[in-house]
DNA sequence: AATCAAGTGTAGCGACCGCTACATTTGTAA
DNA sequence: TTACAAATGTAGCGGTCGCTACACTTGATT
């Protein structure tokens, strides 16, 4: 088995999919590198140092993340925006989206702290979606910017309260006669 | 100067204040000892061990979030759904709660990958802040339930878009028209 | 006064951490 | 073939980690 040629590129993924599983928090090189089939020494050769490695990897993981609401998101306009809430609510709600979440609240924890590779990860991905809210919000919305953040908001915070264990406290607000009421136009 | 006795109660206070500032993240028991002014040898003769310690710190910060919820929040009934969100968005997203919300976020993501002693810390503060919505609300309010679970949300997810520097795409769903809509009878 | 348990200081264990010095292999260019 | 830079393995440095063994003090009880 010859070993294929080992770069940054090569070695992303891998060591996105041990973060994504073990979380990004206590990360430490060995068993990282060992994950990725190489050792420490190597991945401080090809990274520079552990922060350095660090902020690529949040990099790469941002995009992964953006990528998976990519493929998990409908397309198309929705017909109300209550189908829009509805819809963006199931999809990163459920289970497929999991293991992206863990990962998801150590990253804002770090934002929180003042990480700026944290913050800038997480202000790409929650853009990223606030613009996809916009374009699945129906074309005669009368706001559809005030309309995506207010649907963003909510749907932040129904995560953040499944994440302590108390998805009871969010559900009726995701059920869509919140939405009834429209915003002032701009 | 007689050293004052040294308790789990005496210590938990000075233990909760370093952590307040430092996060509880990456907590090593030998500065936190340093800075209540003992060993971390005492610290484990006091709690018995480092997740012990942990835990009862969590049992302890959140009783602190909750009193520090209680300095800030308004008595009395607000006069509609949305002075009742103003009201608490205002007081939870000013200044003098910044120290907690470092933290707060921690917790999550701590709660987030199953830790049992984040889940129940957090899981209080959000009920306390729940049951503080319903009493907030107006007395005529035909679905206060509802309604406080809907603030809650929006709440919330805007304290996340804070945390990562995205204040900007929550804002307005704090401004008061959210609300106009009633939520049906339960 | 003798005894004994609670409390405390000192010192250090073994494990892991990020990182590096050094030697070696490997692939390519002259 | 030689020369040289990139890539990689081995070994270990200095440091911090949670935790513990051991000795000692202290204060109350008998």
């Amino acid at each position: 088995m010859a070993r294929p040629p080992m770069t940054r590129e090569t070695l992303l993924p891998l060591l996105a999919a041990f973060a994504l599983e073990h979380g990004i928090a206590g990360l430490s090189l060995r068993p990282l590198a060992k994950a990725a089939g190489t050792s420490d020494r190597m991945l401080l050769y090809h990274f520079g140092s552990k922060d350095k490695l660090l902020a690529e990897l949040l990099e790469y993981i941002a995009a992964g993340f953006e990528a998976a609401l990519d493929g998990v998101l409908p397309t198309g306009r929705m017909a109300s925006r209550a189908a829009c809430l509805e819809a963006v609510a199931s999809a990163t709600r459920g289970p497929a989206f999991g293991p992206y979440l863990v990962l998801w609240w150590q990253i804002v924890a770090g934002a929180a702290q003042g990480d700026v590779a944290c913050k800038a990860a997480a202000g790409a991905i929650m853009d990223r979606l606030f613009d996809w809210l916009k374009e699945l919000l129906p074309l005669g919305d009368p706001a559809p910017h005030e309309a995506a953040r207010h649907i963003l908001t909510l749907i932040e915070g129904a995560q953040m309260l499944d994440a302590i264990g108390r998805p009871n406290l969010a559900d009726p607000a995701l059920e869509g006669w919140a939405l009834a009421a429209l915003p002032p136009a701009p």
